[in-house]
DNA sequence: GAAAAGATTACCT
DNA sequence: GGTAATCTTTTCC
């Protein structure tokens, strides 16, 4: 087929169709907004997991809290790959994912609305991974190519966004590189109103 | 009854 | 493992 290197990529992807390079190939906020209210599909052994994003966070070059910022090594390796791979870590007893966009900069995918409810609550970074069950081999999945592991984009506008300071991190805190649905009950971190149970 | 503080639990760049 | 959010208890008016 006519292979070519697009560099340019639309505002907006075509509803529901499958993310491609050109998706992940631009500014790493705009990848991190534009992925809310995608689709995180994920084949395990016929069962299918899908989670509709609504919270990311943006790992930029120069960041310190980001995994790059201290060069490459054996566990950030695919953040150094093309765009659109799927980078895994693993802390303590989870993992969570990241989408490379451009080199050294990557979107941590923080939560989603399940596709099974019952089974899941795709809400934080850990929660997530647990939730679409991936796992530290799926690290390095180019989610443009694979079958198992990829994203659809927002069939619609998806709504308020609202940007924040990452969580979790250190340093750069005053830098506003979280993003997620507003109103959004599966968003992890601004929890609304948690119900004190017994 | 409401608010503040301490302690516990859960989570994760 | 350290950190942050949550829950429980206590104090105050």
């Amino acid at each position: 087929m006519g292979r070519r290197s697009a560099t340019v990529a639309r505002s907006s992807d075509p509803p529901g169709r499958r993310l491609g390079r050109a998706f992940f190939d631009r500014a790493t906020t705009r990848v991190a907004r534009e992925l809310l209210g995608a689709e995180l599909h994920v084949r395990t052994r016929g069962t299918e997991r899908v989670v509709r994003l609504v919270e990311t966070e943006a790992y930029v070059r120069g960041d310190p809290a980001s995994h790059a910022y201290r060069g490459e090594t054996a566990r950030n390796r695919s953040m150094f790959l093309a765009p659109g791979t799927l980078y895994v870590y693993r802390i303590h007893q989870v993992v969570c994912a990241n989408l490379v966009t451009r080199r050294r900069e990557a979107v941590l995918v923080r939560a989603g609305v399940p596709s099974v409810p019952k089974e899941g609550n795709p809400s934080g970074p850990g929660r997530l991974c647990r939730f679409l069950g991936l796992r530290l081999d799926d690290d390095g999945t180019d989610t443009t190519r694979s079958s198992r592991i990829f994203l659809r984009g927002r069939a619609a506008d998806p709504g308020p966004v609202s940007v924040g300071p990452r969580v979790g991190v250190g340093r750069a805190v005053d830098r506003r590189l979280r993003f997620a649905l507003a109103n959004d009950p599966w968003v992890s971190r601004p929890r609304p109103g948690a119900r004190g149970r017994r």
